[in-house]
DNA sequence: TATTGTTATACTCTATAACTATA
DNA sequence: TATAGTTATAGAGTATAACAATA
């Protein structure tokens, strides 16, 4: 007798057909749904700080790096510069960051943090690390550290 | 002297910067610009094989389980059925499947694997292992193996 | 009432191209 | 000639709602 599951389904789910395993074993497929857990949960803890997962990470570099060029942080989080704009847009309306000259070049528009951004960025960080263990709760501490680096490995290819 | 990347930038990118690790450290940044690593390397081969990750996907799970219905493929995959109808047309036409009808329900219509459709997944997965492969160069292959059970136990919650 | 397949629709995300002003 | 910021636009992906046929 095979393990079926619970919907009442025209065929079978035999565990460990051999094709179907294929498709659930590969890391990409994984990565895949994964992503899908961590942006959605994300996506409604930042909500609750007028921040969506773009202006969040947009947010956090400005932040980190006060004066930097909007195409710096497109360079960055590896998004396209034009994409940027709305983004930063938002987060001047909610009085996240201003968008300041600069003498020696003046195409350029550094982007400096204000102290609400600062401290909207701060209050969310510790929300989305709250959520991220929320999602992560059946890794045990030391499987969510090695999940972490080897990812980050895999991204430094 | 802090260490600085190449382009011209109007501020310093030290290492070790408090915010900008936060951002870094997050689990699910992490997965999603892995994701976009993924998917922008898969789907590549996979256009050689007229597939898309999504149709790949669903073809995957009609020849792992012939007569498989529209419904239980969108369940399995965790997408809508309505999404999945334009999937499966362009799968029929590329003749990898068929819509047959079922005598004990007559709304359903159960998907059978052609030939074709076999024979295309099997040559379409390789390709997507070699690449992935590629992708995960840099990771040992027993950190391969540890990524991929770290994801699944993740997905199990 | 609930489910299957389907259509229509709209919304988000994101890339591309082109423009302007500067360098 | 190259770069920064911007706008317009289009395409992909995907969710929602509604419908007819069937259970």
């Amino acid at each position: 007798m095979s393990t079926t599951r619970k919907t009442n389904s025209l065929v079978d789910f035999p565990s460990g057909n051999v094709l179907d395993r294929s498709l659930e074993d590969l890391v990409g497929y994984n990565v895949k749904r994964s992503n899908i857990l961590f942006q959605s949960g994300v996506r409604k803890v930042l909500e609750g700080h007028g921040l969506n997962p773009r202006s969040f990470a947009a947010l956090c570099q400005v932040v980190a790096h006060p004066g930097i060029s909007q195409s710096d942080v497109a360079r960055v989080l590896g998004i396209e510069r034009s994409g940027l704009v709305a983004i930063i847009d938002s987060l001047q309306e909610n009085n996240c960051l201003e968008r300041t000259t600069v003498q020696d070049d003046r195409r350029v528009q550094a982007l400096k943090p204000t102290q609400e951004g600062i401290e909207t960025a701060k209050r969310a960080m510790v929300d989305v690390n709250a959520k991220e263990n929320q999602i992560m709760e059946n890794l045990t501490s030391d499987e969510q550290i090695t999940l972490l680096s080897l990812l980050q490995k895999l991204r430094d290819a």
